[in-house]
DNA sequence: TTGTACGCGTTATCAG
DNA sequence: CTGATAACGCGTACAA
């Protein structure tokens, strides 16, 4: 294990102090460009990089900020997160990704280690987090944007979208189309703000007509494929047979698509069936999903500007709102006659 | 920006020295029990977090590897870098996650980012790596494996699976099935061994029927659903048409999958697509994909033995292979009779 | 078992 | 524009 050149070592090849090395890399227009060229110069042949610790020590910052995500094995947060990633790349700074698994305490685990690199800044998914969690952020004046939420008076930074006035949209559209046999199949809504406010949403669309969403017509589940699949059978099961189900997301769509297909039901002459997040795959899954398209890079983006101008001790705590679609497809059709 | 607590703090409080707090953190074993809880309370009652730079710079360790993979954008490397993360999450470690785009300049500069944060070991998917990549890591004897690759005499530690003999495989059931007709969709195989490796393997099996890839026959294409699809839709103008569409992984499968539906084609009836990682997406997609299934779990944990065992200065430096099998479903069928 | 004191690599302050 | 030098927070010989 060769030590890295260090600071010390560039300074002496160049012939000049470490200091100067030190504003060489961080503010080259105070140095000589004469001066400048030599310890750049000096910088190529060592191949030496700044000591992250050594920085982060002595400069208490570093140009680093975390993200904390339930997880990366569904494709839900992929885009958004790349998007992050490469604003705040172009401004120089990294991104950390960590993930919770949808467990509090190990978000709030996560959060603390992100704090204890050092972290300029932070991205957390929604809005319900342990209070432990907001505190230490609070304590410390770190600076953090919630975003994938927004409502109305909601008491911190955040950029993302209205969940509840979104899912009620969609479910207002499977009713225009005459559905009255109603399911849904949700995320574990417990400490997911995002999937709650998509049930609620869906309830207040139903309150309008009269109707509800009763108890065994609503599956909670965790997010996946597979998931979604044996929710839906679940659902295809009862009767009478819902006519539509709404879902919470793509990715449990998508597997409630496979599930009709293996219960002989035509997708949407016997079944309707609508997504949320308008990924990839409700593109290309047979039929394609009715979904909501969600502005993933756009809110990416915006948290990334948020992040720095935020580290950068520019104070601009607002909260922004992003418009989201019904994207029509082919899952969603008129209720069957019967 | 209130300062953090630091180790001073904590020792004033519990009447002891930094020395010793350090010690009930990193070696509580050697404190006397009684001490040791005065100063786990003041830990806890400050909220006290070990400042990483500092660590980082006293032992010059950081408990932190990285894993440089090309994109999070799909969902290929999402299953194994989970099971990396949690094997690693397992040991007390953590997992920095950054993304090349497929650029080895990008690549090699991530590299450079994540050794400047004093990683303890690196992952690097497949083998396929600037010269000055490897050779910042072998000048200070940097711990890495390669994953998600694997072949005969690889000069470097790598965890994997033969993708060149898996492809053979898979495009030999092909031709058991009667093909003759034959297309593939690739990904680009510049710079990226496992996409080569796959077309190699398509190659030698093809060869022992006399058979040859024609260029017009092989598009190579970035992954992603839709250019998955714009491929096929290609490869299905010509005449004659392929009978097979063996694809270099399943999100192109499936976007070769919905060019079929639009253009009218029964598949397996008409024509026979194949995909390659065997992820979530392929069992939901109609009609089911065959595929082929890599160890993507396997690979994450070992990758992770690998590097811990490494950084503890065990030289271990082994190549490991698992194996890969064939996942009959419905997407390939015997050749149309014509 | 515990405390003292030094060094890790960098930035920032202050002179020059 | 440049150089000395004092922090920054922590781990660890060494001494007690």
């Amino acid at each position: 294990m060769k030590p890295l050149p260090t600071i010390e070592d560039v300074a002496r090849r160049s012939g000049v102090s470490t200091a100067t090395v030190s504003r060489v890399l961080n503010t080259p227009e105070r140095v000589r460009a004469e001066t400048r060229d030599k310890v750049v110069a000096a910088v190529a042949e060592l191949g030496y990089t700044p000591h992250f610790g050594g920085r982060a020590l002595a400069s208490n910052r570093t140009n680093t900020f975390g993200a904390v995500i339930p997880t990366m094995e569904n494709a839900i947060f992929a885009r958004g997160l790349q998007a992050l990633q490469e604003a705040l790349a172009e401004a120089g700074a990294t991104l950390l990704v960590a993930t919770s698994g949808y467990d509090p305490e190990k978000e709030a685990q996560q959060v603390r280690a992100l704090l204890s690199r050092g972290v300029d800044g932070l991205v957390l998914i929604g809005e319900s987090h342990g209070s432990d969690v907001y505190e230490m952020l609070e304590r410390r004046g770190m600076p953090f944007v919630l975003v994938w939420t927004w409502r109305p008076d909601c008491p911190y930074p955040c950029v993302g979208f209205d969940n509840r006035a979104s899912a009620r949209a969609i479910a207002e559209e499977v009713l225009r189309q005459g559905h009255r046999e109603i399911a849904m199949i949700s995320g574990i809504s417990q400490g997911n703000d995002r999937a709650e406010a998509r049930i609620l949403g869906v309830r207040d669309a139903l309150a309008v007509e009269g109707l509800e969403l009763r108890p065994e017509r609503l599956i909670e589940t965790k997010y996946s494929l597979e998931a979604g699949r044996k929710a839906a059978q679940e659902l295809l099961a009862e009767t009478p047979r819902p006519t539509a189900i709404l879902c919470g997301n793509d990715v449990l769509a998508a597997g409630a698509l496979s599930a009709a297909r293996a219960a002989g039901l035509s997708v949407p002459d016997d079944l309707s069936i609508t997504g949320f997040d308008n990924i990839d795959l409700s593109a290309v899954v047979s039929p394609s999903l009715t979904t909501v398209n969600v502005p993933h890079r756009r809110m990416g983006n915006t948290a990334a500007r948020m992040l720095l101008s935020a580290a950068r001790g520019e104070t601009a705590d607002r909260c922004i709102a992003f418009r989201t679609e019904i994207v029509r497809r082919d899952s969603l059709g008129p209720a069957p006659a019967n």
